[in-house]
DNA sequence: AGGCGTGGTGAGAGCGCTCCTACCCCCTCG
DNA sequence: CGAGGGGGTAGGAGCGCTCTCACCACGCCT
């Protein structure tokens, strides 16, 4: 039994240089595998594989000893020699576009990827960050070189990485309709934004205002373009004049920003911003300009972070199920992944939070 | 030449199901490999591994036609395979507790995960997104396992994955002197928070504020203790009384929160905010309660971020080079990988950012 | 001339795992 | 009582790459 096949091939590594184990004085060991787990337990290597990968078929008692020779030599399986035999890598790449990188702070985007994480502990994948490179080919190449099993992208503005055509071989999921058009490729996890907005803006007209501004966000970006719509609709709908418009970045400063361009302009009794650190950053200007809000101003925000709460007064907004927006993201992968199909686009509902400022 | 060793055994894993190629209607395709490559180039697998990976000796005009099938074939080396054969996995760990992963969304995490990543560029390294797990033993196995070359672990909670202790055998690199001690094992990259404490609250002493309150960060957290010490040793310096402490947890709402308890209480004319989205959140709550910034209370937060430059008025702040932080870690840990030495320790400089709340 | 580098290349043995196939043992059925 | 059928297991061929060696030409030195 267990004749080390590979003693000599063993020996002739010892002597590797650079990459040694810093913390063990004992010299490089190496990691047990597999053979060793079998040898342990007096079975083969294949049946040692059918325990770890609780495949049927095995006897309890061998079920049992191999599990005890795994935890004993604390046996962890090698990913990379699993995705070589397996042809599949067991890594999900998560995808932030360079443009959008500049957002990452952005708390949305922070509990997508948390949503998604969350969703596939207790799978054997694997997040894998992909930050936008400057040499979009290099992550091209990464993405297509089957490096990964499938892609979560997090937010795309137009032009960025059109992943969705030129063969990308491997199931791909966006959070956000994307600004190209799409063939039958990739998938899509999104809110109604346009509608969503409308919703936010309605509110404030059932208040009573009528001089209502925006706060849009970036217009390169379809949740940008789509809630500056929805913003729009209601007014037309109302009769209302749609001609107060700022644009900002969806960061809190640009909504402080705009805020201090519209208190330039024409007198308004309420702003809708396309999310809530804009309008935090929005009341922080019309707190220092000595409007009240909602009295002179009401304020409506757009995903229900934080930062809704933590302003004061606190933020009405849309909320926006980020979070499960990120689970859905990869339970669709996963689902693509086992070959099963799925929507190709999927909406989750959103709903209005109302809160102190309107 | 090139005698397609295994035919046979492509043969029998063509009609794999599942996992197939969704874009490609002429059905699953084999990424080509190195063998395909040499093929093409009419050498041997063993040069074109050398042109791959840029080793010298190799003849100038094999080169070439080794770049040329490369190109042609669009060939992508399989991470996989690599890993295995070279016993490394090119694989970074970003480890993000639990405990911090509520934290996820401050940008000061974020900032320091995009320093990390912006070094990695260009480097073959690649970052996993580890995000605290419930089963701590579980992302542990997975970190010492060999699945990972190095470890970036951002902020650390008390007793938070003791990763430096246990024989984790790959090099490790922490954002923030941990709480608990640590042996030989380990690096940290930090800032003195005590220090740049001070010199926030220093600034405020000089300011002629004498009834300076803060609003400390979670005290399980080393920066959250530091700051607080910070302020303690000016205040007891200067003489004064150090009795006004408020504990949030770093987020704008406790921020919020904390200021409402604040101004429960006894008179003060300046607070310290442990970072910018406490302070945040306390200009809100002052805003609300008619107190002026910096005119009845003075406010210095920590970070720099971009709250503190979206609030109104603009936040005082202790800069801290988040990206850099980031940045510098990366670099520590690629060099304990290539086996040199780096300095166990490693702390930024910060500096005072002084505007308008102060 | 023989020896000896020395660039340049190919052969082939792994890396640790999966999974197909073959096989064996034992129970059941005709 | 032998054939047939499984359950359960071992064997072994890859997965695609790296890397050590062996090897082959050539020069060049002594």
């Amino acid at each position: 039994m267990a004749k080390k096949p590979s003693e000599q091939q063993r020996e002739r590594s010892r002597p590797r240089k650079g990459v040694d184990v810093l913390d063990d004085p004992s010299g490089p060991t190496r990691p047990p595998t597999l053979e060793t787990v079998a040898a342990r337990a007096g079975v083969s290597r294949a049946t040692a594989s059918r325990v770890v990968n609780h495949l049927d078929r095995v006897a309890p008692h061998v079920v049992a000893s191999v599990n005890a020779a795994i935890e004993e030599l604390g046996y962890v399986p090698n990913q990379a020699a699993r995705s070589l035999a397996r042809r599949r890598t067991a890594v999900i790449a998560v995808v932030i576009p360079e443009s959008t990188e500049r957002l990452f702070a952005d708390p949305f985007f922070a509990t997508v990827v948390q949503g998604a994480a969350a969703h596939l502990r207790g799978t054997d994948y694997t997040l894998n960050l992909v930050l936008g490179s400057d040499q979009e080919d290099k992550s091209r190449r990464y993405l297509t070189g089957g490096n990964v099993d499938g892609v979560l992208v997090v937010s795309q503005h137009e032009g960025d990485l059109p992943l969705t055509r030129l063969g990308l071989s491997v199931p791909i999921v966006f959070a956000g309709r994307p600004a190209v058009d799409f063939g039958e490729h990739g998938h899509f996890v999104d809110v109604d934004n346009r509608a969503a907005a409308a919703t936010g803006v309605r509110h404030l007209v059932e208040r009573g205002r009528s001089r209502i501004a925006t706060i849009a966000g970036a217009q390169d970006l379809a949740a940008g373009r789509d809630r500056l719509a929805g913003w729009q609709d209601v007014l037309t709908d109302a009769g209302f004049d749609s001609d107060l418009v700022e644009v900002g970045d969806f960061t809190p400063e640009s909504g402080t920003v705009a805020m201090e361009r519209l208190l330039d302009g024409p007198e308004f009794d309420a702003v809708f911003a396309a999310n809530d650190q804009m309008a935090f950053g929005a009341i922080s200007a019309l707190a220092r300009a000595g409007r009240s809000v909602p009295g002179d101003v009401a304020v409506v925000g757009f995903d229900d972070d934080q930062f809704s709460r933590a302003a004061r007064p606190t933020i009405t907004t849309v909320h926006q199920p980020a979070r499960e927006m990120g689970a859905v993201m990869a339970a669709h992968l996963l689902a693509l992944l086992a070959g099963e199909r799925v929507d190709q686009v999927t909406v989750l509902p959103t709903r209005l939070v109302v809160r102190e400022s309107s």
